[in-house]
DNA sequence: TGTACATCAGTGAACGCGCGTTCACTGATGTAC
DNA sequence: TGTACATCAGTGAACGCGCGTTCACTGATGTAC
């Protein structure tokens, strides 16, 4: 055991930084819970020991909050990218943002629980400061302006209410798939094309 | 303080039992979480010492168990309330039943996340048999039925798609403003509102 | 009416556990002379 | 080329804490005689 490890050469101990992310990032898609995440799993799973962590990360808060903040950005990330890869078409781009959504967070439930059902999910309750804008404030935008643009007179109240209940179907269809896994449930597809029914009336409606 | 307490009388110690739920009632409305709720903090807001819990609750499994069914039991007994109070017409029971389920979640935030966001919600994570049912299978054959009810020819397949959304736009209104109640919500009401469109949508393309 | 006794609500102290974190250390490696 | 030394990745043991739970007990109350 103790001899299989190979300690890292002098200024080399930085990629134990990326390794510990790396196995923590697993470890908490595993868990879905941050409070389940403990610093000797991390340790372990890096084949380390707890000591060595804060090394790289002051405590248990800024190592979770870094996996965090990847995350996010990640999951941003793949919501643009299936905008973009969609036909150059608003209600095309919609549909492949709900749809990569949805399909996002049933792969990763995990890491889908973290970042949007965790308990303190608040800036302050992830250590950021109040000013600082949530990190799930983002994909909630993404969502906004895909609907935005499917609205050919786009009335700002009107786009605000329709965006965010899309955005709450979306992560009802997700959260409570992930909750209830026994439930037997209709499939997602379907599910998120009827929550994107009411845009998709809108859209017609207020065109000529 | 201990000259405070009245012990109770012989044969009336199953008192302590009721006011055991009660306090941890209010206590996990307050956490919102299962696991923050402490044996040692309900003793202590009941008066008594921990071991005075075991008395009347095998494990802390077991009282939570036992608090979590009667806030489903209420939950439920409220949405079915709603919609018998309301016009005798299915649009108005659904549209009842809709907005008292958004409106308790918001108003109970703490007992709605331990209800329906809880990490291990499922049956065998709350200590029940695999045959026994979801507590909240019961809220969802409400707003199944309430659906049913508001589609001139009900296909089974269409109702359970339009449900199950449905359901999970109300789930999402909740939970997200639960979870993020920093950021700037459009009012709930107008939310719910527009969830309700693709049953309204349905109900009117159905009828002659 | 008095007394011995069984009952039982509730206590105080302690248990083992896993946690985040700290501390003093080890020992291989690169560097200065 | 050799040697003393500073650096630093990583360790092993321990800390204090709060938790669920157990144990032996206390002492007031009702009951039997």
């Amino acid at each position: 055991m103790t001899a299989t490890r190979t300690r890292r050469t002098r200024g080399t101990g930085h990629e134990l930084r990326g390794l510990v992310l790396e196995r923590a990032t697993d470890l908490l898609a595993e868990l879905g819970d941050v409070d389940a995440l403990t610093m000797r799993a991390v340790a372990t799973a890096s084949g380390v020991t707890p000591p060595s962590l804060y090394r790289h990360f002051s405590d248990k808060e800024t190592l979770v909050q870094a996996v965090i903040a990847a995350r996010f950005e990640e999951f941003t990330s793949v919501l643009r990218t299936a905008a973009t890869n969609a036909a150059d078409q608003p209600m095309a781009r919609l549909e492949a943002t709900a749809r990569t959504y949805v399909h996002w967070g049933l792969r990763q439930p995990g890491h889908y629980r973290v970042l949007f059902s965790a308990a303190n999910a608040g800036p302050a309750g992830l250590g950021l400061s109040p000013e600082t804008e949530h990190p799930g404030a983002e994909s909630y935008r993404t969502v906004i302006e895909a609907v935005a643009a499917c609205l050919p007179v786009p009335r700002h109240d009107a786009t605000l209410i329709l965006a965010t209940e899309l955005w709450a179907s979306l992560h009802g269809i997700v959260d409570l798939r992930i909750t209830k896994p026994d439930m037997s449930w209709p499939a997602w597809d379907q599910l998120v094309d009827a929550a994107l029914g009411a845009v998709r009336t809108a859209a017609t409606n207020s065109s000529p």
